[in-house]
DNA sequence: GCTGTTTGTTAAAGTATGTTAAAAGCCTCG
DNA sequence: CGAGGCTTTTAACATACTTTAACAAACAGC
């Protein structure tokens, strides 16, 4: 059964939907602000997220980058008030799924839902989770802790090993830095924030031999892994 | 390049349509009812059909119906001329990826189908494309953020590649200040204003070795590169 | 021309990241 | 238990990036 991520700060629109949709066979969690829907997204996996745009704290669509900037591919519907062009382009930019303008039938919500979960789940044919990785002309085994190149092959701590999977998950794609801590150091906090600054280091030193392959920094976002 | 297959049976709007999405950079053929789209269907391979739903000879449902027995794995938009619910529901039930009643803005069709084929082609497990632009005699690497020219390179910061890569996707086209800070700042207030001045000008100086590229100004407006 | 606004440019201030090394934990073995 | 070896965190300093501020220049309406 799917899981479905819903945020929407108006209480009553948000638990009718919730209430519909769970009854309609999709499990349904309700967060009512932009905040807390980011908490329940780092920590639980869902397979579509419907935000609405206007939001207090945290707007939909500020919520929408950090979830494609996380990485994990996941269905992202908006529901907006107004139908404002300029509004719609740049949902669709950040990369929505769908778009829906209030008011909507709940039942084309719900259309449009299935619509995207059965293209998408077509596609999707849940792989087991991949532990050995190509990056450039290194290979890395996530169970071994093991970094080969050609001859030569490095044995990495479990951190090291951590962060590189989620690099490696997330190949050629950002990953931001409040996920990536949430992830590996189960917390994101100020504290434990140069710790990460310091594992790329060490992982970009373990990668320098192919110049092919960098761990690039994107100022103020988090880091992305080329190669 | 996407091919789209577009069965219309009104031509003035099936021939503005065909032109916009083959302007955009989706060639599009055009059938005028079901029968002619079938045959097309069948004898050509295309990344994403376009349905309108009311037409002569075979309704844009049967056709859907037809493609979708065929057992080829495309996504499907239905257009349809009244909002009515049971058509609605009749489309997505026979597979419809999306539907959109007219009076349509052409625009919000694009994105519609961008957004279907940008989730349908991150599927195939082909590596994803390098974006790289070429602005007169420069060649643009907005992954490696890279700007070179003959025999030298440069690398840009994050903000210079998205502001650079937000001028190449609309090369000799207008952008609105605003709709440059909502995209890369997040957000448009007057605080923010003088940021993307400032980068306008680094990304001049960047430029500036060829002489046909330019960032003008639209006093008012916002910018274009042409080049 | 005069005036308010917008843009061009530069430099300083503020913030984020890169890197290194020391400190703090954490095992294991004697 | 405590010494040694390994891993992780903290701290410190260096560098890079972004924003802010200030002033000059260009523009538009009058």
């Amino acid at each position: 059964m799917p899981n479905l991520l819903l945020v929407e700060d108006d209480p009553n629109l948000g638990i009718l939907l919730k209430e519909y949709l769970t009854d309609k066979g999709y499990p349904t969690t309700l967060a009512t602000d932009g905040q807390e829907g980011w908490q329940l997204f780092v920590d639980v996996t869902y397979d579509l997220c419907i935000f609405d745009v206007m939001m207090p704290k945290k707007d939909g669509f500020s919520l929408a980058k950090e979830v494609r900037m996380s990485g994990r591919d996941v269905p992202i519907v908006f529901l907006t008030a107004k139908s404002m062009k300029e509004d719609t382009i740049q949902g669709f930019r950040i990369g929505a799924d769908d778009y829906i303008t209030k008011p909507f039938d709940r039942e084309e919500l719900l259309l449009r839902i299935e619509a995207i979960l059965r293209r998408y789940q077509k596609q999707t044919p849940h792989v087991p989770e991949q532990v050995v990785f190509q990056i450039g002309s290194y290979t890395f085994d996530y169970d071994h802790q093991q970094l080969s190149r050609q001859n030569t092959s490095n044995r990495l701590t479990s951190k090291e090993s951590e962060l590189l999977k989620l690099f490696c998950q997330n190949m050629n794609q950002p990953i931001s830095r409040s996920f990536a801590l949430k992830m590996i150091w189960g917390d994101d906090s100020y504290f434990n924030a140069r710790s990460m600054d310091v594992y790329v280091t060490k992982l970009r030193k373990h990668l320098k031999e192919d110049p092919d392959v960098q761990i690039m920094n994107l100022h103020g976002e988090g880091f992305k892994l080329i190669g």
